[in-house]
DNA sequence: ACGCTATATGCGTATATGCGCATCTAGTGT
DNA sequence: ACACTAGATGCGCATATACGCATATAGCGT
């Protein structure tokens, strides 16, 4: 029994190193500050600079620019400059589903929860 | 053009308000540790005591044991008290399809950066 | 009751990271 | 050249959190 593989039913990912569980830490790390999932959630009706971000979500210039950093560091937005702005847009496209993912599995265990409160 | 929503092609989540985005974040945010990675990624294998884990990860109990709390209290993970032991299991079946969805685009991403460095 | 084992937890420390202020850089127009 | 705007970044502060040590709790056997 020596190191197990991932995945409840036989769907056999990779053999789990310390690099690739770091990078996936990271991954989940990048997608865990809420400033960023909503940086995330306005690029994804279309590419955005970084003043229209700014205004969209209610944040400083420099938090925004510096979580944008992140992303695009991570791969998940990429940037393009356009005369004085950066436009920024979704370049993962599974983002959208892991999104899709955890709030599906969230909403299931917050139902059952209330059904657990109202029997 | 006032709260957009996510998604790139239709998929129509909730309409992100500040709890929603506060629960995915703290969703990630559980998922960002390389130990409780391990600590999944030996779960799905089966169910495990928490010494049994903390053979496997090479953990000390104390770290294993908090982890395991976290992981918990998300509900990631049940726990089942059996005699001196607890057990622990993977309870939300959908965290391999997000282990995987980030495993896969790293792995996409990852070689395109190889592409580009020998093209 | 006593000791042993398995887990959990209070406390302190080290590190990471989000945030804002001020400043720097770069492109644009006058 | 100068001023203006958009964005990036150095620095410092505040907070969160991972980790270990020691200890507490709880079930089991003698």
């Amino acid at each position: 029994m020596s190191t197990p593989d991932f995945s409840p039913a036989g769907v056999k990912p990779a053999p789990l190193n310390e690099a690739a569980i770091a990078l996936v830490a990271r991954r989940f790390a990048v997608l865990s500050e809420p400033m960023r999932l909503r940086l995330i959630h306005a690029l994804f009706a279309g590419e955005r600079s970084v003043n229209e971000l700014v205004d969209l979500t209610g944040g400083t210039q420099t938090n925004i620019s510096r979580h944008l950093q992140t992303l695009a560091q991570a791969g998940i937005v990429g940037r393009r400059k356009e005369g004085l702005q950066t436009i920024y847009a979704i370049t993962d496209p599974s983002i959208g589903q892991l999104c899709e993912l955890v709030c599906g599995c969230l909403k299931q265990q917050l139902s059952s929860q209330v059904d657990a409160l109202a029997p």
